[in-house]
DNA sequence: CTCAATATCACGGTTTTCCGTGAAAACAAA
DNA sequence: TTTGTTTTCACGGAAAACCGTGATATTGAG
């Protein structure tokens, strides 16, 4: 027999981390070596213990402090010796795509079956990456949608404009808080306009709300 | 000894059943009857096997379908000799208030712990019912904090004009489609601007995007 | 019936936004 | 180093929003 492979376990909700933990104690080839509720508990870990060798590393993507997302990101650069699942409540396009090229090594909802699960564990375990025909197909569609979506970005500047602009300051007073002639807002007003394809002040505001840019 | 508690779980998430379902299983006191994903399979299931006494059922807020609010309402309204024990993601004001109200027997978050939830789920079934502090502490702000809002309310040709200001129509369009005088939408905009508290189109338009007044 | 809230309309004046058109400097990427 | 993006500034005119200060008619609740 084998020695029992070594994992980490990090969510941010107990209970749904004592319910994995109550699953994956029933297999006997794995060894639950440390669950944690955010992300920075587990690089804590992995940065003291380095002699201890651990496998693979399950997280959810919502956590506070250092989400799933990040915590991937940063096992691969220290230890890209570990291997990672990600678990996740919503089936999320932008973020798999992101997970997948930072090389997370499957990622699963939280909709899966018990059985997909434990066979996701096991691929991984072996050296496959494990992604759901049901990821793949979202993965996809994102590749797909996200040609039509002509991706508008918008420069530090133009962001801190717009904020204060839907935050309803006036142009005068956004130019006197930025030490900048009213002129240049002026220009960002038209410019953010024509980027992001609305008709006045109202689209402006709707846009950053909608996106979160206000606290 | 006596015979083991019967009792049902619902949630739409299949991990979080199993995990659940495996805490579970290790208590002896404990039959799980039924796993379920929707509030309308369990109120199948009760409806269908009335014969079966079950003692309690463990229901998540959030599923499709039926959610939890509604599935306890209906448990209470049909077989009100079943406890319920409300088990959520989010800790929700309204929510909870709601659930009290419908004399659900008990309320705790995903982030409780293990041994909360057996304590929560003892107390049930010996007759009591469980709010763990938090909780409790919630529900009182929530009362507290409701009266200190002064609850703005809008006419009906007020929410209306609102919601086209904020659509990015100017004053003379929306006089155009609504069969009325620019000075009449001239004067909607000056009383919702005083009554709701902003200064301008951009406040306007983010207290209707932020009430969710725009599909 | 009465009173308050709602819905409608009006006008003149000020401020702000919107539009077109342009351009220079700084900076980063190729 | 050339090229594209970002940041900055400018002017004039048109359109729209904002402000104050009204008024009248309808209507729903007490």
């Amino acid at each position: 027999m084998n020695t029992p492979f070594s994992i980490i376990i990090a969510d941010d909700h107990s209970m749904f981390l004592d319910g994995l933990t109550s699953i994956l104690a029933e297999e006997k080839s794995i060894n639950i070596i440390l669950t944690a509720k955010t992300g920075t508990q587990v690089l804590k870990y992995l940065r003291i213990n380095t002699d201890e060798k651990i496998d693979l590393v399950i997280t959810d993507i919502n956590m506070p402090e250092m989400d799933g997302v990040e915590l991937n990101a940063a096992i691969k650069a220290e230890f890209p010796k570990i291997k990672t699942l990600v678990v996740s409540m919503l089936e999320d396009a932008k973020k798999i795509k992101i997970l997948t090229e930072a090389n997370a090594n499957g990622y699963i909802s939280k909709n899966a079956e018990k059985a997909e699960l434990l066979k996701a564990i096991k691929s991984i375990l072996e050296g496959q990456n494990y992604f759901s025909p049901r990821i793949k197909q979202i993965l996809m569609e994102a590749m797909f949608s996200a040609k039509s979506e002509p991706e508008i970005s918008l420069s530090k500047r133009e962001t801190e404009v717009l904020k204060l602009i839907a935050q309803e300051f006036t142009t005068q007073e956004i130019a006197d808080q930025l030490f900048l002639s009213k002129h240049t807002i002026e220009s960002y007003r038209k410019n953010l306009i024509s980027k992001l394809g609305v008709r006045n002040l109202a689209g402006l505001t709707r846009y950053a709300v909608e996106k979160g840019m206000l606290e």
